[in-house]
DNA sequence: CTGAAAGCGCTAACAG
DNA sequence: CTGTTAGCGCTTTCAG
């Protein structure tokens, strides 16, 4: 293990000199940069992250997250809680601290540029220096900063992704990949030849199910030519989930060889409790995405629910976190700008 | 964030007897004791990780990790890389060093005294303090270590269990529940019910083939009772992978119902490929264990095998190393006994 | 039995 | 532009 005082004694120079060139801070005698590089290389410095660490607290790190607090949101909730536990566990012990912004969709529509002022003021305030955005809100709030001249805060997206200036990187799943893994368990499902019916609740533009509809087709295509798609149904405003009961019922009364149904976009999936009382389309195969109350569990785990598909939302909340630390704290940047999380099949053995 | 230096002040005493305090070792006046225990309760101390760490070095900590090196068991070469990768990048930093042990069954078989007279003199010579074991031969070398004088060495273990004397933890998978995940997946496959072979490398006594049958009976008793296991057969010793397929393809013609083949215990999967070459059984869905060769992969993809059941093998190499170093530089027991690596289902569209 | 001191590797702050 | 110093939190060692 070669620390920077070895490097500094080789080089007949101090630890601050060495510290000042490997960080490209400050000014440092070019004679005396190139020698202390070489040596650097020479002995295949790696600097210590325990000693990082223990140092960094030096620097008043304060990371803010936003996330998505609507209680329709269930997916969040437990982003929002792991990055709490990695914040409190993890971060704090370093001294950074984690600062969270709750975000509700329904009340920002309404009243959005108090939110976002309200927001502006507290990353000013509490010096915040590095923040961690649900991606769906990503670019507004990076040119919200920008108009207020606050634009070079190194930024970590998650969940969704988008171009924003300044992006680290983005935390989340390949939704096309989804789609082609739901193909995939559809066609296993059925000696690769299902009837498909999808069904999502919204209104057809959301990246999320947008991209897991893609991909499902492409699978088909590429794949599966003998899977249909008997119908595709999109919508964003239910008022009650009995609603959509019909609306499936009457699908599968439209299509009696309906054997598989999808649904792109979670909702709190009670769809599949009414389905499974009915009698008649009893035997339908259905696939879900995503697995995070008990009550999911318990579908996917007594049958209701054949097979969902997840996305690690724990690793959405901490990895972002994480990203952050490495940059601010200890100077690493990230190794990729997509950190994909992985797309596991859950039935009722191994939920 | 209440450091050890706080408790001293606030209780009017050294750092060092602080510490001693919190890791029981010296003798501590008892009154002075009291109030040291009752302050830090008080203050809710948390002693600080990265601090801990770099004080670790001090410790000279030295783990031995005895790993499979046959050829023919690749998961345990994954298992090793894991170990080796972040021995270097998360442990040495730590001034923590790993010593590798390789184990070759079928040398050792031959030979074994010389093996573990081998691996006592390591063990002393390289004053290891902490042994990373896999199950299988954990039993058996804990009683060497006995028997020669070495009993206080703290063990994890590895992808099997075996109640060792000693055992700090076990890292590994429950093979009972592997085996009743493949039984949900042969319902999947079948609207639950599938007539199944069960096939395995072993004489049927390993731990792991053995126990994914048990759960996979279990799996059928209690929620598919349509379910059939149409035969099984077990062998130890085949020379040639063909006659296991003349086997297999016997098995079929005697059970021409068969749609789901379970290969219990991973070979080479070769015999998958057979299967598919062959016309007449070519529609028989295969179900298998593991994934580590790009070969297995390839097959995946391929539709060649339906689906596989994977159980971490990353994470039986780093968990162990992770636990010793909680334990031994850190001061911090194991939560759990048993840290059960994840049951995945991996199909084509997520290899 | 207890306190004081040194040091793990790194960085920020200050003094030249 | 550069060296020195102090200190992050903890443990070990040595002196009393």
């Amino acid at each position: 293990m070669v620390t920077i005082k070895d490097i500094a004694k080789k080089a007949g120079v101090s630890r601050g000199t060495v510290d000042r060139v490997l960080h490209d801070r400050g000014k440092v005698a070019p004679e005396k940069e190139k020698k202390i590089r070489r040596i650097a290389q020479e002995l295949g410095y790696q600097p210590n992250i325990a000693g990082k660490g223990l140092a960094a607290r030096k620097k008043h790190i304060r990371i803010g997250f936003v996330y998505i607090s609507s209680d329709w949101a269930p997916f969040h909730g437990v982003i929002y809680e792991s990055a709490r536990q990695y914040a409190r566990q993890e971060l704090l012990p370093f001294g950074v601290e984690v600062h969270f912004f709750p975000f509700d969709l329904k009340d920002y529509e309404e009243n959005f540029r108090t939110w976002d002022q309200k927001f502006i003021k507290a990353v000013r305030e509490q010096r915040i220096n590095g923040l961690v955005v649900v991606g769906m809100i990503g670019g507004h709030l990076q040119q919200v900063l920008e108009q207020n001249g606050i634009a070079d805060i190194p930024f970590v997206l998650y969940n969704q992704n988008e171009d924003v200036k300044g992006k680290l990187a983005y935390v989340g799943c390949d939704y096309e990949r989804a789609g082609r893994l739901a193909c995939g368990l559809a066609a296993l499902m059925t000696k690769n030849k299902a009837h498909v019916g999808i069904v999502s609740l919204d209104d057809g533009n959301m990246q999320s199910s947008l991209n897991r509809v893609v991909g499902f087709e492409a699978e088909i295509r590429e794949r599966y030519p003998q899977i249909q798609i008997v119908e595709k149904y999109f919508t964003a405003n239910v008022e009650e989930m009995s609603e959509l009961f019909a609306e499936v019922q009457q699908m599968m009364e439209r299509h009696p060889d309906m054997d598989v149904l999808y649904l792109a976009n979670p909702g709190d999936y009670s769809l599949c409790q009414s389905i499974r009382r009915s009698g008649k389309t009893s035997d339908v195969r259905i696939i879900t995405n995503d697995l995070v109350t008990e009550c999911q569990r318990e579908m996917v785990k007594n049958g209701t629910i054949d097979a969902t598909i997840c996305q690690e939302p724990e690793k959405q909340g901490v990895k972002p976190l994480e990203i952050l630390f490495n940059y601010l704290a200890l100077g690493i940047l990230p190794e990729t700008e997509w950190y994909k999380t992985e797309l596991s099949v859950r039935i009722g053995q191994n939920v």
